[in-house]
DNA sequence: ATCTATTGATAACA
DNA sequence: TTGTTATCAATAGAT
């Protein structure tokens, strides 16, 4: 709708994209104006440049954060809280954990002990004996072990290198062993949730772009309901 | 843009509006989609009907929730963004935390001591004693006292009953021995913030609609910046 | 819904 | 960026 008409794609030239964009936006602004106060409806419309700069439309009878709010509400689906709330959860999780862990350490170190019963203490004294009784053990096998190295290694001095075998202490036991696990183990990669198409909701019409611009007018019917 | 011009107010005859509505809607979804195709833009458009009917228009390069996401972004005051990446932070830590101590109890369990040296195990060896040494002695004050106790108890069978100082573990140095703690302990009561009127930021152009809509135009040219 | 007369938006240009 | 204007596009009112 000007001089000539013009294809629906991207326009190439910069200076002439950003000539348009200005125009156009101004032009739904008001657009958005007009629909607010001819038909009493509201409007939430929020624009981001390709040079990333943002612009915003609002109803007067309402609030940007109360159109999302709504939005979401009608979506059925509050991703933000339900993502918080779960968060707050595994973090109390892991603090009562890291609690009992603490606990049983001190006490393994010989600390708090007042809070144990006579019973809890000769049960502590077996398991720590025995405990002890193992470091022991892998102590001497460390130090025979390490001797016949050494002897080895001195009787093939003049040998080729070997493959080294390195331990990989990568901590998976521990991951699997963790108790709390419902799910909290991925909760350190997860980001928000696309809107994936899409829950339907019979108050919520849902337009999404179409990649080319023919028959967007019927696009815009698609009722969800 | 019709058969006769019409003033922008309040429609009054309910079908007409209706029709005007859906109409002016698609058309404004229509310019939205453009917009998103001629100039890169990325378009977030969520309408309300009077009759409480949600439309919504999205560009496909990007979602409602991100759209509203660089929204407060932009606004300087995303509290929940700063919450979140606060929670994140110390859920990593807390799970760092739990591995070393889940590893520690494991050492003093006597598992997992092959990636331990001689020394280390000597002196883990050395710690184990002492603590099962204070273990024990525990063990004798607790069956003495015990004893005592019972002595006591039988002594002042018939007097009158004592004030009682339990022992309360709250796990207060436990709490405060947290490295992580940086305000992580509040984490659990915070609330959303409103988007309280408004923090100006160079690469936001906040356009309210007015009352009435005389000189439109150079409401949508307001710059913040 | 669909049809047009008409107004409104805007592409190209300055 | 802003203004002008020849065109194209949206839509008001009618059907």
């Amino acid at each position: 709708m000007g001089r000539g008409k013009i294809e629906i794609k991207l326009i190439e030239n910069q200076t002439n994209r950003q000539v348009t964009y200005s125009k156009r936006r101004n032009g739904i602004f008001k657009k958005a104006q007009e629909l607010t106060v001819l038909c009493d409806a509201k409007v939430s419309l929020i624009m981001l440049s390709n040079t990333s700069k943002m612009h915003e439309y609002i109803s007067p009878t309402t609030t940007t954060k109360s159109m999302y709010d709504d939005y979401q509400k009608t979506m059925g689906i509050d991703l933000w809280r339900t993502h918080y709330e779960s968060m707050k959860d595994t973090l109390w999780k892991l603090k009562e954990i890291n609690n009992k862990l603490r606990r049983e350490i001190r006490q393994r170190l010989g600390h708090d002990l007042n809070v144990l019963s006579y019973d809890d203490l000769r049960s502590l004294e077996d398991k720590m004996q025995s405990s002890l009784d193992a470091i022991r053990e892998r102590k001497y096998h460390v130090i025979k072990t390490q001797t016949e190295t050494t002897k080895k290694k001195f009787d093939q001095e003049a040998a080729s290198e070997n493959p080294q075998y390195c331990y990989v202490d990568n901590e998976g036991d521990y991951e699997s062993a963790l108790v709390l696990a419902n799910g909290a183990n991925n909760l350190y990669t997860f980001q928000l949730h696309r809107n994936s198409d899409q829950l339907h909701h019979p108050n919520l019409h849902h337009h999404r772009g179409s990649s080319l611009g023919s028959s967007i007018t019927h696009l815009h019917d698609l009722r969800l309901a």
